[in-house]
DNA sequence: TGCAATTGGTTACAGATGAAACTATAAGGT
DNA sequence: ACCTTATAGTTTCATCTGTAACCAATTGCA
């Protein structure tokens, strides 16, 4: 019988490591709802997130839109163009500061968002139902606190 | 006063929408975990994550990497090709399946392995740290129940 | 007033990603 | 043995993403 001169090596597990076991859970959830509207509507995550934030927050410009979202500038700014692109959202320019857009849906990308919602709504449903009331109010408060 | 017709919007509050909060957190953690690692070693998430199954299941094929991780089967490739290129993996034939390879850390990858593990455990920690002990229980049970 | 620093937004580039096509080997059925 | 099908892994291509550089309008202040 010899020293132990090897140090034991302590490969993470994994399977239960928190950090990879929301990767796949959110992966595979926003990756469910995605696939409802991309082919659909051949409208991207970051356009349709961007398209809820207008339709909570009508005439906000760009930059309300990333403060609003946590998503990236620069995403932002290309979701934004395919959607006035594509006549989704109208794009106009705030009266008093050149640089500001002003952002709202038109009634194509309301047309989008109401038919979009619901269904996102009912995966996130569909979801939730996995779990009892009790472990759903846990659910909420935890994020909350994680997030905070 | 007139009637009503146009339909009432239904906005998503993305801040309360569950798949969203998800997202939001899981990136939140793992970027802050990978930064920790990207700059010193050079080390992509998906690299890291190919190593701790090496570490956990030492001499197993690609294949086997993707069944336990849920990776892409061509992110694992472009992985393991690279751990490889930098020395970090050493990569066999299976002696009856050519097609097959045979993986495992080598010394350097074990070196590597050894000095980020802690600190990624750490991370966990320090993102568990602000939940209290009931509330640890209840996220485990729930992460289950929500990914069985 | 004039000029540096800030802010809203876009562009450019470089790396990551995923679906589909492809190569090579193996397995299964006749 | 022969041929079809399946499997391990790689390559290709088109798209997405993030960082940094950039432009234009605005603000702050000497």
């Amino acid at each position: 019988m010899s020293h132990e001169t090897v140090p034991a090596h302590a490969p993470l597990d994994l399977e239960r490591f928190l950090p990879y076991r929301l990767s796949i859970l959110s992966n595979t959830v926003s990756q469910s709802i995605a696939a409802d509207y991309q082919d659909r509507f051949e409208l991207s995550m970051t356009e349709w997130r961007v398209m809820t934030i207008l339709a909570r927050f009508p005439e906000i410009s760009a930059r309300e839109v990333v403060d609003r979202s946590r998503m990236d500038k620069v995403a932002v700014s290309r979701a934004v163009a395919r959607l006035v692109d594509a006549g989704r959202v109208d794009r106009g320019i705030h009266g008093s500061d050149k640089r500001r857009s002003v952002l709202k849906l038109s009634d194509a990308g309301w047309a989008i968002h109401d038919e979009v919602a619901p269904r996102a709504r009912q995966h996130e449903r569909d979801v939730l139902e996995k779990l009892d009331e009790e472990e759903r109010v846990w659910l909420d408060r935890i994020l909350d606190k994680l997030m905070g």
